[in-house]
RNA sequence: GGGAGCAUAGCUCAGUUGGUUUAGAGCAUCUGCCUUACAAGCAGAGGGUCCGCGGUUCGAACCCGUGUGCUCCCA
């Protein structure tokens, strides 16, 4: 077969991916091996992998597919979330553009097959991604948050919590949606720093009758929202604040709608604030709000669901709150009602879905009461039964929101989710129960009259999407709607948690109290957090800005392991990280590095065929135990790197293991002769080497790593399930001796480099050691790598050569060519200089009594050794030094 | 306003319990090579006031304090 000079990524990946598919290797059911368990964290089902989910599920297969390959049974169980909110609106948007139809005029039952339609069209398009990626996911365990079983699981949950008294129905001051129309939790609640005004309006006191109602007194009053002044019942002010203090009792009137409202005096009220005296809108202000339950206060909602002014605001009524705003700020200033107005900068909330500013608004809602959840989970955490990754950072943020966490209001005034299961009866009473059946059940025990003939409704509104998600590693193996299973049995707790940091309170913190209460046991064991992807200028990816990548055109262009490649590389636990696509290009080289290393062998073997000559195997064996020793080496420290999660790291160690040691060195040192071939033995070795390296690689670049494993030779089984050998002991000796070969070649390359001395020049070498046995493994291999046809040991060569200093041994290199002693000299009086440097600091240290008398014992003895060592190399240099200048 | 984190080569980052040669890697840069796997390559090289200041210690990139700058979370 010929191979392409290049390594072409969209011939293989395709292939691969169909093989182990069809093989089943993804699919995992419970047996007898230990289990290792990830559940994806679920993306929309209507939307695309960003860089952020690449980036998320490239980690997951790289654990997944190392725990495969380690023993393990795993699972990797895929699906999606209904979102409802941003499906929805997605909804609505595309009934509006394509079809022309109002969501308001379509029954719920309606609306609903319109979005099923939608998400059969476009719910497919993220598995396809994760496919392209290469993830190992279990396609036949996909599971959808909206699933029949999990639909039932989700209200099962939901009665259970109101039977505990968990969930309570109330009216709370919540964060209303004006676009979607709907309540959102406070984490849907973004705060962002924005520039408004703040205008200071007069409120006229009102007439006192025992001073004849002639004056024209008047307070001024600062607020950020004139358009509520008509929900107004009152204004406040510190009592301490001497200023007011004869407002006592007295009444002021509203502007525009000409309101008599009470002024109130509380300590709450900041007298360097504005004007020291502040209208209260319990309506439309959370303070507001607490201020007046305490005095007992009307609450007058102004604005109505959409965000524009109600009737009860009297004025304006249907306008936009903003359009309401201006119109009666030119009011207030053609009545001369408005002192003044000034900039002030302020933080409004913001929905996280439809991005307009959300209204505190009065509502009634549905509630889950977080204390008592919230303890089990922080215990887990704390007491390290979870362990968070990277802990320093993320584990402070969680318990802060745990301590402080606020009741979750859980209700959404939307048809696209699981609707609430709790019927009202025509006086208003409410039944919760998983049917309609038990619900009048319940209603018939409580109720004289015919439970039959009374009229039940179902509550309109769906839950929040969260409240599906925080089942998510139970259900997706039927823990809730069939405890006690097989599966969740085998499979619960889930092993680590893949996830972004901007998803720990709305999911994280929130599977881990439903595991706690549902399974007196945490989710999963350990949670991973990735950082954020930024472009490269560290800003944020979004489709405003244009600079978010496409993945799949990523694909197209570099291939999925260079993409894999490429985010892993940048990409340190925690952090956020700055995508270049120079990285996947890097990702791309080294492909190709693999791909031509391959090909190389390749050529060696077709060469065994045609030669039986073979030349000697004694010359490689060096070569051949040294890189079984660092082979073995690197294999023992990427364990312990991905124990600790530290991947990027990983793979920064194999890249080098496989790019420096194993082509640079290790091909180098066994390559053959021009003309001869290489040895049966050593060959098979190189083949079992980079056999060994293939699969340290596979978890991380799973395609090409199993297309060379097959195109190396003949083979029955496949990589990707093929399993780790044990981890063998090494050797230091060898190791270190293959370290001062390398020191050795490197030197005497760059004498002949700084020398003029062509690379490929012969040479002969005299090199002057006290440990000339040790070289007899090396000779050969240093031979070859600087083109020397003759070493000698100890001995001086007969006419001028160029001089060079290894470590403390000295090596003259004798060649044709013209020699320029001042060359040598400079290079080794700027060695001699920071040795000399070198060794001022460690006599210093060893001159300190207070060091030796203080210092641990084999502190000590290192830095005699160090001495030692820098004084035999400045003598070793200094002689080379003085027999330049004779 | 409260809290967390970060600051090391041009860039992105390692640097474990304070001592492992007066700090390492990748990318970028420079020099020399079209060498029978790979120019998407090979062989070399240069590049640092470890953010400033103060302290603890025999010894600090690392610990403590403080200042400055950046990022994030929460209200």
């Amino acid at each position: 077969m010929e191979l392409s000079k290049n390594y072409i990524p969209s011939n293989v990946e395709e292939k691969w991916y169909k093989h182990w598919m069809n093989k089943n290797y993804f699919k995992s059911e419970p047996d007898d091996r230990p289990p290792f368990t990830v559940v994806i964290p679920p993306p929309n089902v209507t939307g695309v992998l960003h860089m952020g989910h690449t980036l998320n599920e490239t980690v997951q297969d790289i654990l997944v597919r190392k725990a495969r390959m380690s023993g393990f049974n795993a699972c990797w169980v895929p699906g999606s979330d209904h979102a409802s909110i941003a499906t929805e609106a997605k909804v609505v948007d595309m009934l509006k553009r394509e079809k022309g139809i109002d969501k308001n005029t379509l029954s719920r039952e309606e609306f609903l097959k319109y979005a099923f339609e939608w998400k059969e069209k476009y719910g497919n398009i993220i598995y396809n991604q994760i496919e392209k990626l290469g993830c190992s996911v279990d396609w036949d365990r996909v599971t959808f948050t909206m699933d029949d079983h999990y639909y039932k699981a989700v209200i099962k949950v939901f009665v259970d919590l109101y039977n505990k008294g968990l969930i309570y129905r109330g009216a709370r001051m919540i964060n209303w949606d004006p676009a979607a129309k709907t309540a959102l939790s406070d984490e849907e609640v973004e705060y962002k720093d924005v520039t408004g005004k703040l205008y200071y309006i007069k409120y006229k006191a009102s007439p006192d009758p025992s001073k004849g109602g002639e004056q024209e007194a008047f307070i001024v009053i600062a607020t950020q929202r004139p358009e509520t002044i008509m929900g107004d019942v009152a204004v406040c002010a510190n009592p301490n604040d001497e200023r007011y203090s004869s407002l006592q009792g007295k009444k002021v009137i509203v502007p525009l709608i000409n309101k008599e409202v009470p002024v109130i005096f509380d300590e709450y009220v900041d007298k360097d604030f504005g004007t020291g005296i502040l209208k209260i809108t319990p309506a439309h202000d959370i303070n507001d709000f607490n201020i007046g339950l305490k005095f007992n206060l009307p609450v007058v909602d102004t604005l109505n669901e959409d965000g524009t002014l109600s009737e009860a605001a009297q004025i304006f009524i249907g306008e936009d709150r903003f359009v309401a705003r201006k119109k009666i700020v030119e009011e207030l200033r053609e009545k001369g009602l408005l002192v003044k107005e000034e900039e002030y900068t302020t933080r409004l909330g913001y929905s996280q879905r439809t991005n307009v500013v959300a209204e505190p608004k009065i509502s009634t809602q549905w509630f889950v009461k977080m204390k008592d959840l919230a303890q089990p989970a922080l215990d887990a955490v704390r007491s390290e039964k979870i362990k968070i990754h990277p802990n320093e950072k993320f584990n402070a943020t969680y318990k802060y929101w745990l301590e402080n966490v606020k009741d979750w209001c859980i209700s959404r005034q939307l048809w696209w989710g699981q609707q609430i299961p709790a019927w009202y009866d025509e006086e208003g009473n409410v039944y919760v129960a998983e049917t309609e059946d038990e619900a009048r059940q319940q209603l018939a025990l409580s109720s004289q009259h015919s439970a039959i003939s009374s009229k039940l409704t179902q509550d309109e509104d769906v839950l929040d999407t969260w409240f599906s998600s925080w089942l998510w590693p139970m259900e997706v193996f039927n823990g809730i709607s069939n405890p006690g299973n097989k599966e969740i049995d085998y499979y619960y707790p889930t092993s680590v948690l893949v996830t972004g940091q901007d998803i720990i309170f709305f999911w994280v913190a929130r599977m881990i109290m439903a595991g706690m209460e549902y399974r007196h046991e945490k989710p999963f064991s350990d949670v991973y957090f990735t950082g954020m992807v930024r472009d490269k200028m560290g800003r944020k990816m979004s489709k405003s800005l244009g600079n978010s990548p496409d993945l799949l055109t990523l694909i197209h262009e570099y291939g999925a392991d260079a993409v894999r490649f490429g985010i892993m590389i940048s990409s340190p636990a925690g952090n956020d990280l700055l995508f270049d696509e120079s990285s996947l290009e890097q990702g791309k080289f080294f492909n190709n590095k693999l791909w031509n290393a391959m090909k190389l062998l390749k050529m060696w073997e077709s060469q065994l065929a045609i030669s039986n000559q073979q030349s000697a195997i004694s010359n490689d064996n060096f070569a051949l135990q040294w890189f079984a020793n660092r082979l073995h080496e690197v294999r023992n420290e990427v364990e312990i790197l991905m124990q600790q999660f530290r991947l990027s790291e990983a793979l920064k160690t194999i890249y080098s293991l496989i790019w420096d040691d194993f082509c640079s060195w290790f091909l180098e040192w066994i390559k053959p002769e021009y003309g001869t071939s290489i040895s049966n033995e050593v060959y098979e070795k190189a083949v079992f080497y980079f056999d060994e390296l293939l699969q340290l690689l596979h978890p991380f670049m799973p395609f090409i790593t199993e297309e060379i494993y097959h195109l190396l030779k003949g083979r029955n089984d496949d990589l990707m399930v093929k399993q780790f050998s044990p981890i063998q002991n090494t050797d230091p000796e060898l190791l270190t001796l293959g370290d001062k070969l390398k020191n050795v070649i490197s030197a005497i390359r760059d004498a002949k480099n700084k020398n003029n001395v062509k690379p490929k020049e012969p040479v002969s070498l005299f090199i002057e050691t006290n440990e000339e046995s040790s070289y007899q493994q090396i000779k050969e291999i240093l031979a070859k790598q600087t083109n020397a046809d003759h070493i000698y040991f100890n001995k001086m060569p007969e006419v001028s050569a160029i001089m060079t200093v290894a470590g403390n041994e000295k090596i003259y290199i004798k060649s044709d060519a013209e020699i320029d002693t001042t060359v040598q000299k400079e290079k080794l009086t700027k060695d001699l200089n920071y040795l000399k440097g070198f060794l001022i600091t460690v006599e210093k240290k060893l001159s300190n009594d207070k060091f030796v008398q203080n210092a641990k014992p084999e502190v000590i003895e290192l830095e005699r050794k160090k001495k030692e060592d820098a004084e035999s190399k400045i003598k070793v240099i200094e002689q080379t030094i003085a027999s330049l200048d004779i």
